[in-house]
RNA sequence: GCUCCGGUAGCUCAGCGGAUAGAGCAGCUGCCUUCUAAGCAGUUGGUCGUGGGUUCAAUUCCCGCCCGGGGUACCA
């Protein structure tokens, strides 16, 4: 980053013998206040402590040394905040005249081996908006993680058993007259979310049935009256022969499972995600017997008096049952094999779970029933909790029907990104051209939109006014990169080395160069907590800048000077590939042209 | 009840110890014979839920209260 800085801090040092400063400390600087004069601001305030002085004397003392600075052109000190100026050249020669440096700032001085697993899907059902914010935000997560220098392994678990597939696989066997996706010319995990609607409406309309025929029962809940039903009892024999190996409920599972697979697959394709190991359910589901039995022999669990293995982990927690008083495993126990096989094949320093916050309880006694069993690595996990997406008339829900369907939704965004288009530049421009670009700037869109929030916060998804292209949307990021683009396909991609950046000395180039010093603190507070959305924010605001370069600074107009010219080049290939570098990092693409 | 998350402009959200609280959308006003108007400029709009406390400094930290959502399973 910045040389003064480092001057800077050195001077203070040698000034204030007596600092207390930490290993490695060094005076940041921020972004001055639009009203202020001044690009940077070096805030007294947070430092005087560490060297021991008042904030107004660190203030002076910093004003002194930096009004000698050969790359300051003016300081103002303001209460205890310096306010400085630097010369141009020092300025892009700190920043966009050097992008590698720029690039090579954000990486990380110790890099760890991460596991992250997400989307974790059910085979019943296709994918919905949910899904889709999981899945963006699990792939932009390890590509900003792998961004700043870490290896990253990506992972999916994908839930393929259990009473809710029966439950489609029964629905078949009544309804489905052996269709297939070939036969109806529909993507097989759509064919079998059918099925499971089907099974629901089959199922609401026996209770119904049952209550009108039993007074009795219309207080109990369709929980308690499952088992009544001989849909529900069906699908209860059929977990029971899945589980007993019954070949001909094997093989319906098998051949409905790989129908959804084959349609997961494409999704994941037009998401651009490619999962370095998927983990499957049916073959997990068990693993965690076995832990639990060491968890007895060492102590850390007890058998109740009925003969369930729990484990007290305090008042906070309370008292978790890991093995029923029949033997039979819950989620729980589940998790605990997934997660030490998961350590046992990459041995990964850090593990994150991109699961909803309705969970956020679950892990927390995962993670305190592993540090009882001993892991050491039991405090470098990390639960990537993240809200729900909610439609203006309420929550997503399967069996209301009111979700917003990922594939479809991708199909929308695409013929309104398409429309778009055609409204613009298609002179001579084939169609599968035309479509390529409009689904890059459709998921951009979509992803961009996506991760613009704090993961953490409830996402108020409406149609009508999330779906856009223009304002603080991905497009906007993605069409300052067509603009530059332009530009230089119209010089003829110049070579802009040995261009004199001095000469840049706008508010609106330098104000390019000044945001272009935060990539670096950017990517490490991104990293740092697990969170793009800052990332987001600063793209947006980088495109601004770029864009009011644009109206103020002509490039190739005649009259500009030649060495201008190439300075101005210069910058626009450097913010260019800021600008690609960050979507790239959030897995977004960027159109040559738009 | 206990617990976690949220309450900031009409709407959707940033900011989370620092200088006069921001953005986009919506509304209003301008700018396309000039490198792509998916753009730019201007403007309207706020007792940062509320009452205390800590601090040189609080939207930001602590405590109480009010409102909304999640969790509180031997479901996943």
């Amino acid at each position: 980053m910045f040389k003064f800085l480092d001057d800077l801090t050195s001077g203070l040092l040698q000034k204030f013998p007596a600092a207390a400063a930490p290993a490695g400390w060094r005076v940041s600087a921020e972004r001055c206040p639009e009203n202020m004069a001044g690009e940077l601001t070096v805030n007294a305030f947070k430092f005087a402590r560490i060297i021991k002085v008042a904030p107004d004397q660190a203030a002076a003392a910093t004003a002194e040394i930096l009004a000698a600075h050969p790359d300051v052109a003016a300081v103002e000190t303001v209460k205890a905040f310096v306010n400085v100026t630097l010369k141009s050249g020092a300025l892009f020669r700190d920043t966009l005249s050097d992008v590698p440096g720029l690039f090579a700032a954000g990486r990380t001085a110790s890099p760890r081996r991460y596991l992250i697993e997400y989307s974790a899907p059910n085979t019943n059902k296709p994918q919905h908006l949910g899904h889709v914010r999981n899945n963006t935000l699990g792939m932009s997560v390890a590509s900003m993680l792998k961004r700043v220098g870490n290896e990253v392994i990506q992972v999916n678990l994908v839930n393929d058993r259990g009473i809710h597939i029966c439950k489609s696989m029964i629905a078949y066997q009544r309804f489905g007259n052996a269709v297939t996706p070939e036969s109806v010319g529909k993507k097989g995990d759509h064919l079998v979310g059918d099925f499971y609607v089907k099974y629901n409406a089959a199922l609401s309309e026996e209770l119904a049935e049952m209550r009108a025929g039993h007074p009795e029962w219309t207080e109990k809940s369709d929980e308690e009256l499952f088992l009544e039903t001989g849909i529900g009892r069906a699908a209860q024999q059929m977990l029971q022969d899945w589980e007993a190996g019954k070949p001909e409920v094997i093989e319906l599972w098998k051949m409905m499972n790989g129908w959804v697979f084959d349609g997961f697959a494409e999704t994941y394709r037009t998401m651009g995600i490619e999962f370095d190991r998927t983990y499957l359910e049916s073959q997990t589901y068990l693993l965690g017997k076995d832990i639990v039995k060491q968890g007895l022999d060492s102590g850390a669990f007890t058998r109740r008096d009925d003969g369930a293995v729990v484990c007290d982990l305090g008042p906070k927690l309370g008292v978790k049952v890991l093995l029923r008083a029949d033997g039979t495993s819950v989620y729980i126990t589940q998790d605990l094999g997934t997660t030490l096989k998961k350590y046992a094949d990459y041995q990964p320093d850090s593990m994150i779970w991109v699961v909803g916050d309705e969970q956020i309880w679950h892990f927390q006694v995962l993670f305190a029933l592993l540090k009882k069993l001993g892991c050491a690595w039991a405090d470098k996990l990390h639960h990537l909790a993240y809200g729900m997406v909610n439609l203006p008339t309420g929550r997503m829900k399967s069996r209301e029907g009111t979700v917003v369907d990922a594939d479809n939704l991708f199909e929308e965004m695409t013929e309104l990104a398409l429309a778009a288009c055609r409204e613009r530049n298609t002179d001579g421009i084939a169609d599968d051209e035309l479509l390529a670009r409009a689904r890059v700037i459709a998921m951009g869109a979509l992803k961009f939109m996506l991760l613009k929030f704090n993961p953490k916060t409830t996402i108020m998804f409406d149609p009508a006014a999330s779906i856009r292209f223009e304002g603080d949307t991905g497009p906007y990021v993605q069409y300052a990169c067509a603009r530059i683009g332009s530009i230089l396909r119209k010089a003829g991609d110049p070579d802009t080395s040995g261009a004199d950046w001095s000469l840049l000395e706008t508010a609106e180039e330098k104000n390019l160069a000044l945001w272009a010093a935060f990539y670096s603190a950017v990517l490490e507070q991104a990293a740092e907590r697990l969170d793009c959305s800052g990332l987001v924010e600063y793209l947006l605001n980088v495109a601004k800048a770029f864009n009011q370069f644009y109206r103020e600074c002509p490039v190739l107009s005649d009259g500009v000077p030649p060495e201008l010219r190439k300075a101005r080049l210069a910058l626009a290939k450097s913010v260019r590939a800021l600008l690609e570098d960050g979507l790239h990092t959030l897995t977004i693409d960027v159109p040559d042209a738009m």
